[in-house]
DNA sequence: TCTATTTATTGATAAAAGTCAATACTACAT
DNA sequence: ATGTAGTATTGACTTTTATCAATAAATAGA
């Protein structure tokens, strides 16, 4: 298995090499090429990703508008939760705006792990834990801040996508129009 | 213990009267008065609260605006995530609206609990995992929808809160105005 | 009950963001 | 090199929401 992902799961909890050694014929290493879907909205999707190199993003289509709801960026654990968690078609996309490369396990090998041994429950558990306090501070940034703060934060926060991606990509993810993001880069 | 929390575990995992029975000291009851705070912003916070009945605000205060996050109703699990989950400072305060009863377990016990019987750690799994849908869920509403659209849907999922609080609140937690508010529920 | 405080509404105006449309820029494929 | 599709910018204008201020209504305490 790839390093950056167990140093993310070493960062929740400590495993043994023999457990690690037990996990990896659970995870099947994918990649992805640009355009390519993860995630089709519609579909069901019982499959997790921990994305180990390139770029992609989750979207969903309303009222002839599309909405970014995220970016996984290497590192990042990517998923459709109202699908995976849920159970439900899911609503979002997710597809590679580059070619990307995936460690990917599905809902039944995930809850096997959980299983087997209860140190990879608690990773799971961890791992929302992490994103359900993420989801929160993005939820309170979108309800209490301007375009202009907004933008600013996530040029803070994601650097790098800001460089790979159309910024009508990041406009929807910040709830604003690609008008009115070009025009508050070009504030101050 | 409480029905509507034996309900709310039941429905996330199987458990014996036995394991009920044994989990039972872990949880304690406690009510609070109308303005008493469960969490206070600024302070660590390591308890995890059911809400058995009555109503509680989460909020925080920022550039003179006081913006609320989160309504605990009763069957809700309420606590600061960012303190609970992160080890941090909590940014919010949570405050009861009105008279509660609680049902009351902090990390420790919490962390007790999990690796006393891993059912435990699967329901904490469940539940995070089911908040954090729900977070996903609001976070695209207000990047997508209306003023108007938003107050619709929050009377509609949440019909007892807007009898029950100043529509203040309400309009704080759908990141606008009371001014603002007030029109729209004049709309059609 | 009466008063003080909080809360809600309304109006006038300002600011922020959206919409529409034109144009320019870019990247890529042929 | 040329053309195409996608992307970004800019301007004029509209709509939505915020702000400020005044008043009215509701509520909680004394």
């Amino acid at each position: 298995m790839n390093n950056s992902f167990l140093e993310l799961l070493k960062s929740l909890a400590p495993f043994s090499d023999v457990e690690q050694n037990n996990a990896m014929p659970f995870f099947k290493e994918i990649t992805l090429q640009k355009n390519d879907f993860f995630v089709k909205a519609g579909h069901f999707s019982d499959r997790m990703a921990f994305v180990q190199s390139g770029l992609l993003r989750s979207y969903f289509i309303t009222k002839e508008k599309e909405i970014t709801t995220f970016f996984a960026i290497p590192g990042s654990v990517c998923l459709d939760a109202h699908s995976f968690f849920g159970l439900k078609q899911s609503q979002e996309s997710i597809q590679a705006l580059m070619k990307s490369e995936l460690l990917v396990i599905n809902r039944e090998d995930l809850y096997s792990l959980y299983e087997e041994n209860w140190k990879w429950q608690q990773v799971g558990r961890l791992l929302v834990e992490k994103y359900f306090v993420a989801s929160e501070e993005r939820t309170i940034a979108l309800q209490s801040q301007t375009a202009h703060e907004l933008y600013e934060q996530f040029v803070a926060e994601f650097p790098d996508v800001v460089q790979m991606v159309p910024q009508h990509y990041i406009a929807s993810y910040l709830g604003i129009t690609p008008e009115t993001l070009s025009r508050v880069r070009h504030i101050k």
